[in-house]
DNA sequence: ATGCCTATTGAAAACGTTTTTATTTTGGTG
DNA sequence: CACCAAAATAAAAACGTTTTCAATAGGCAT
């Protein structure tokens, strides 16, 4: 029914072997045989079957790129660093979603165990560390964006400790003591790190630490608009906040300004991630910027020479962050 | 090295062809036989290797949805309603990015010719008609958000052409008779029929097109600032604005706002998509809404059941959209 | 002419499954 | 106890490639 290589060889009056020599570039082939099986190919329009050639190779020349979903528009710098990286190196990259849910992202990590790719990335993982350690122990296997707390698997990431340390201490640098946190309820390393961040500038500064300040809700505007008004509504409240990702303080600052507060002046708002619409909404947003693209391109690069070397790199790497100050902390 | 289904039997000291009945459910083997292969199974931590299962069932049950970015985040819902769809039917998405890149969107079909996924879905085809139906004809493919000036492929997406002649017509009825247009150079058949749409609503209303009232430019907001700008400053400026995506409007407003325009009032803006953010941006977005959630299930279940099927349904299904009013129309 | 090396080729094995076909075992019936 | 059908199993073929191995042909030095 479908044309295979063998369809092929009988039309060019060649062997198998050499027709897949011919697809293959190898250098030990006729000319007169290239230009049988050339001619054979396009008449017959054929195209190998990579079911048989990936078997037989055991290999696919395909990585998979593992996100919560594309919704978060900041995996998109990412992706596209492990699509160019990936790309250069003869590699596809496929996305998967998992919409944070542990159980379907163990089962697109099946495409792992089953060899339907050669290679992964998780970019948002759920499973517990210990799960994900053990599998990047039997597969080519990294994590980006995040960290494990678990050492020894390749990862790439940004210090969100620092850069949560950095924000606050900025805001209250800015002479703010009031400084609220909004995050969220699903737990990620980075998530975490960045509250440990804010955890130690106040210490680091003698601020005490209150419960109260801390907001904990979704990952879209609406909670960051809900936190803001929790926030500003206490008997003692926030004269700053600092979220987590840029979204949630968008939500945020919606509400102040719907409000009548004055955003860089009676409140100073923190994000992270520097999304577009962080200097597209009005008042622009000052925020941490993570070198996104880079740090896509850095894991792909990595994990492909891992497929390649017997003793893979296991080793993490911190690319480093920056400030970007804009109107909502006044400047 | 690797564990396979060979050792697994001998371990279970049963066949292989057991071993496969046992994985694959099969009702016509002995409890005990059951019981033996589970435990090697456990024993040897085997996972099949689905390069052999592909090549020998001649399928893959995963399907490739092929989108320009992750940037535009409205194919998120989109995504969503196709991974639900065919998760429920035994099959995985995945996703692939051309970055417009018509060479890199054939690439990537060449997935579908060479048999590593059973179906794909084009939802920003920048390949030419011609090419893509004769590929249709061949693979099972199909087009979703967009269609083809040729028919006779499946297709699910809304009727862009009427949604911008509604859109258009409603800021007609608002009383605005210079109604700019910003849309994109990249051409898609969807900018194009909602230009067209644009088009009729002002023949409609005995409007004299003008030219003069159409920015073309990229895709992001920063596009939609220098449009609001150019379409504001002409002699005869614009009173209403009308974009091909929100992310052009919000770009506009933001150009708006800042100079002291009213938004909804001096100039009403109408988008397209109704993206999240455009209910966050201050002020809120008119837009068109279409059905993506439903637009990818859709897509996806007609697609599978066209992969069982002999004869393939080629119909394009145009689903409903709607209008919804915000502050930037004054409503 | 003979032998040897190299370039090109074809036959066949291999990759890891599923499925078909053939064989054995089981259990029930006369 | 013999027979048969049904159930369970094993052996082998099949899927479409790549690669190994062996064989052939041709060219060159002796």
């Amino acid at each position: 029914m479908n044309v295979t290589i063998k369809d092929v060889a009988k039309a060019a009056n060649v062997s198998v072997a050499t027709v897949s020599r011919v697809l293959n570039r190898k250098n030990n082939v006729s000319e007169e045989a290239v230009q049988a099986v050339n001619r054979a190919v396009e008449e017959l329009g054929y195209s190998p079957n990579f079911l048989g050639r990936d078997l037989r190779k055991s290999e696919t020349k395909r990585i998979l790129a593992i996100i919560a979903s594309t919704e978060q528009t900041f995996y998109s710098e990412v992706l596209r660093g492990m699509q160019d990286a990936a790309y250069a190196e003869g590699y596809d990259v496929l996305i998967a979603t998992t919409g944070n849910d542990p159980d379907h992202e163990m089962h697109l990590l099946g495409m792992l165990f089953s060899r339907a790719v050669d290679a992964a990335v998780l970019l948002a993982p759920k499973l517990d560390s210990k799960t994900i350690y053990d599998l990047s122990k039997r597969y080519r296997l990294a994590i980006c964006l995040e960290r494990l707390d678990i050492k020894d698997i390749l990862c790439v990431t940004i210090n969100n400790e620092q850069a949560g340390y950095d924000a606050t201490k900025y805001l209250i640098g800015k002479g703010r003591k009031r400084i609220g946190l909004i995050t969220t309820t699903i737990r990620s390393q980075s998530s975490v790190d960045r509250e440990n961040g804010y955890m130690r500038a106040l210490k680091d500064s003698n601020i005490e630490f209150d419960p109260e300040l801390v907001f904990y809700g979704d990952y879209d505007a609406e909670t960051g608009t809900r936190a803001c008004k929790y926030l500003l509504e206490l008997k003692n409240p926030a004269d700053a906040i600092f979220s987590i990702s840029d979204t949630l303080s968008i939500g945020a600052m919606t509400y102040a300004v719907q409000h009548g507060v004055t955003v860089g002046k009676d409140v100073l708002f923190f994000g992270f991630d520097n999304i577009p619409y962080s200097h597209m909404f009005i008042p622009k947003l000052s925020t941490v910027d993570q070198p996104c693209y880079l740090q896509g391109k850095t894991v792909a690069e990595k994990l492909i020479s891992n497929i390649r070397n017997e003793v893979p790199d296991t080793g993490t790497y911190m690319l480093p962050h920056s400030l970007i100050l804009r109107d909502s902390t006044g400047d």
